[in-house]
RNA sequence: GCGCGGUUAGCUCAGUUGGUAGAGCAUUCCCUUGACGUGGGAAGGGUCAGAGGUUCGAAUCCUCUAUCGCGCACCA
């Protein structure tokens, strides 16, 4: 027997044995899986020809991975190890994501940090080359260790968000969409982020609450020498030099005699012109039930002033979160802080202030940068959500729908196939979907894809647009050359073409398939992977990645992205904080890795944790589970030294009885009574824990099979064969020695997913005999 | 404001068709040289947040309340 058994189980010393022998068999690519044996899958096809695929979710090149990331793989890596062992032809296509302004805006952080220096002062070219190269390492930390934790993915497969294949996926779509009208380009208010420079979608926002002002007050004196008549309420009153109209319900008895009127007003040395309009925007209840209607800076008052015919062009404050000329000689120059102090004093010093309290008021940020999000009007691309188009492919070809249409009815809560797990997420889905707005997706960043559009100015002056898939030619007429949109889009966009983007379209999409319906061209892995089974991802991110998957998917090609999404929660630290590098409490996966192993440090993230709910690890945990990890070896060593006709050590064996060597005997049949029970027991739990495995209740499976080996085969039954070994029964030593061999081989097969480097570790020093001639678990048969 | 989830042993959590409360860690005591001290045995510890209801029977189903957390909306 292999002197290792002698020792604690040396996980360091086994993974990178194990890592190797997996890399060097190329099974993690399901090209390679060993089809035409004769054997069957669990359906009853034959072995490794049935596909089985899921997608990673490319995690951002913005660092390192940590231990959510940790989970993700561990979760995926069961479903896919436990579906390979069961036949299937598993591909796990791995890639990351170039996170435009997440990586952007932080490579902008660490120059500026370490040269003082600003995106301008380096210039497009120097900026990106800077990005790409950070972004490169990052890549390269990532993949070791995604190996690390032993995710087995197919790695030939490898796909980058901004690489040329998923650019080219970028611009297909974004031509489509163009060209039925889904994209637009329209002048709208939207999320300007002051200290990032760029717009972003109303997805990236974040509200923090502080502790602000709320003023009452009036505008200043009309023409009439009287002052305007009716009061209204403000957190932000240095916005007001840019109002239009005063908005009250149209029901409310206090102000239904001024509505349609107009005043000329005085406004901190500015002239206004005020219309009263009524609209049921606004809230009698709320402040003085009248609202300074200020179109160019808040999304509610656009859409009021779009209600009213208003103007929408006196912008009072600039990109860069300073006020305008617009805004009048006594604020124009100013930064935002400063003119609202300017403007309280001025209301102060005209006795126009009639109240002010102190309120807590959402102040909306951008998540990426921490910036302070102002609302502005810009010239940008969106997606419309409900624009109505005719279905090009799929199944419904020909029929008329919106992308919002297309999105609610793919989930099963509204008759869909998509099943989301915990399913109380669908209610969620569903409730955003119907909230959806118009999608922002022009950035003002220079990481990620460039928007396929290009201007020009014909020979009459007037502005020509171009669209497509490739650059359009120049004329030699003299005619103004074309110039590409500088803009990036929106990371998600190319996120959203993921499930396909990595299985080959546009490429491998044939749309004269079908008969015209569109398909998949036969033999590529967009004919065989797509739709993929399973999307297993973080349930923050379900609206950012989860509902743009679904749009892109069902749009383009006519088939739902999966078949089943899968959330997991938040892993919080062992206090239950979230982990952050201020907080000082990240659980960093390699250091996990080696203080206790990768599977101990897996098992950590599955057991205690059911779909959607946060978990909690700490160091006391995983080390439970290193410590379960050894118990295994020991079992394994028990059982190997009891059936070899070996020691278990070097020293002579005084007094002890060895059983005899024998051969592991799969179809053996003159099992004790005892033993065909404890057969029936092992079974019974298979067949249990296979039930549960495909409900993806892995927390529930690991548990009980920790149980079973733990209490059950080492507490009771290894200690009961001692007993059978003394008594020196010929038959009822026989019959517990083929148990013995038969519940190790059962139990690595099941633990196998969980902790699979312990168990081919294992596996692999098992005496290879007449009846044993298998070679890799990772590719043996799940137990029925 | 609307919606969702949690509240079970000191801590972290299981408990899936309602049938006399479970695990890990922690605590206390004991044991142990032949699989394993990364071990073994045992013990203590819970009116399952509260109230009401349905039921022969409720941690489990219904209603309300409290409390914590999350999402969405509002935020003039």
């Amino acid at each position: 027997m292999n002197e290792k058994f002698l020792k604690p189980y040396n996980s360091a010393e086994a993974e990178e044995r194990i890592s190797k022998l997996w890399d060097e068999s190329g099974f993690f690519n399901p090209d390679n899986l060993p089809t035409n044996t004769g054997a069957l899958d669990s359906d009853g096809q034959p072995r490794f020809s049935k596909p089985f695929s899921i997608i990673l979710p490319p995690p951002n090149v913005t660092g390192t991975l940590h231990a959510g990331h940790a989970m993700m793989l561990a979760v995926q890596d069961i479903i896919i190890r436990f579906e390979r062992m069961r036949g299937k032809k598993t591909l796990w296509l791995p890639g990351t994501d170039h996170a435009a302004i997440a990586t952007q805006s932080k490579v902008e952080g660490i120059i500026y940090k370490e040269e003082g220096k600003r995106r301008h002062d380096l210039g497009r070219e120097e900026l990106l080359k800077r990005v790409e190269q950070f972004a490169q390492n990052s890549h390269d930390t990532i993949v070791s260790q995604v190996k690390a934790m032993g995710s087995s993915v197919d790695w030939s497969r490898e796909a980058f968000t901004l690489d040329e294949i998923r650019n080219k996926a970028v611009r297909t779509a974004f031509k489509q969409m163009y060209d039925d009208g889904i994209i637009y380009r329209g002048y709208r208010i939207v999320n300007w982020d002051v200290k990032g420079q760029t717009t972003i979608s109303d997805d990236e926002i974040v509200y923090v609450e502080q502790k602000s002002k709320l003023y009452t007050f009036r505008y200043g004196k009309t023409e009439t020498g009287e002052p305007f008549p009716i009061p209204i309420a403000s957190g932000r009153p240095e916005t007001k030099v840019g109002d239009v109209a005063v908005a009250v319900h149209p029901d409310d008895a206090r102000y239904k005699q001024y509505i349609g009127k107009e005043y000329k007003v005085n406004f901190a040395g500015t002239q206004l012109t005020i219309k009263v309009v009524g609209d049921e925007a606004a809230q009698p209840e709320f402040g003085t039930g009248a609202v300074g209607v200020t179109p160019c800076h808040s999304m509610t008052d656009w859409d009021i002033a779009e209600r009213h015919g208003l103007r929408k062009d006196l912008i009072v404050i600039n990109e860069v979160g300073k006020m305008t000329e617009a805004a009048g000689p006594m604020v124009a120059g100013k930064k935002i802080a400063e003119a609202r102090t300017t403007i309280v004093e001025w209301l102060k010093s005209e006795g126009l202030l009639e109240k002010e309290e102190d309120i807590v008021q959402n102040v909306t940020t951008a998540e990426r940068t921490g910036g302070v999000i102002e609302p502005l009007p810009k010239l940008q691309w969106f997606v419309s959500a409900t624009k109505r188009f005719t279905q090009k492919f799929g199944p419904n070809a020909g029929k008329e729908t919106s992308l919002k249409e297309l999105m609610l009815g793919a989930v099963r809560a509204n008759g869909g196939e998509i099943e989301i797990i915990p399913d109380r997420f669908e209610k969620t889905y569903l409730h955003w979907i119907e909230n959806l707005r118009d999608w922002c997706i022009s950035r003002q960043i220079w990481y990620g894809h460039r928007i396929p559009v290009w201007y020009r100015t014909d020979a009459s002056g007037k502005e020509e647009v171009f669209v497509g898939v490739e650059a359009p030619q120049n004329s030699a007429d003299g005619v103004g050359a074309w110039k590409q949109d500088e803009d990036t889009l929106d990371t998600w966009f190319s996120s959203g073409l993921w499930t396909f983007s990595t299985l080959g379209w546009p490429d491998a999409w044939d749309p004269q398939a079908n008969g015209g319906k569109g398909g998949a061209r036969p033999g590529t892995d967009l004919a065989l992977y797509h739709p993929t089974d399973i999307l297993e991802t973080g349930r923050d991110i379900i609206f950012f990645w989860v509902a743009r998957m679904i749009l892109m998917s069902t749009y383009l090609i006519g088939e739902i992205p999966f078949k089943t999404v899968y959330l997991h929660g938040l892993v919080l630290d062992g206090a239950g904080k979230k982990m952050s590098k201020s907080l000082g409490n990240v659980i960093d996966p390699l250091a996990m890795k080696e203080k206790y192993g990768a599977d101990a440090f897996r098992l950590s993230l599955i057991i205690g944790t059911g779909p959607g709910n946060d978990s909690r690890i700490s160091d006391d945990k995983i080390k439970g589970y290193r410590n379960f990890a050894n118990k295994l070896w020991n079992i394994a060593r028990f059982i190997l030294s009891n059936t070899t006709g070996e020691s278990e050590t070097n020293k002579p064996s005084a007094g002890i009885l060895i059983p005899p060597a024998i051969d592991y005997d799969p179809a053996f049949s003159a099992f004790s009574d005892a033993d065909s029970k404890l057969i029936e027991e092992l079974d019974a739990l298979i067949v249990e824990i296979t039930k549960e495995m495909e409900e993806y209740k892995f927390y529930i499976v690991a548990e009980k099979l920790y149980h079973y080996a733990w209490d059950k085969l080492a507490a009771d039954i290894l200690e009961d064969s001692k007993k059978i070994f003394a008594a020196g029964d010929a038959a009822a030593i026989r019959s517990r020695q083929q148990f013995l061999l038969r519940a190790l081989d059962r139990l690595l097969r099941v633990l196998h997913p969980f902790i699979p480097f312990v168990t081919e570790e294992i596996w692999s020093h098992i005496p290879k005999s007449k009846n044993r001639t298998v070679g890799l678990l990772m590719i043996s048969e799940w137990p029925e």
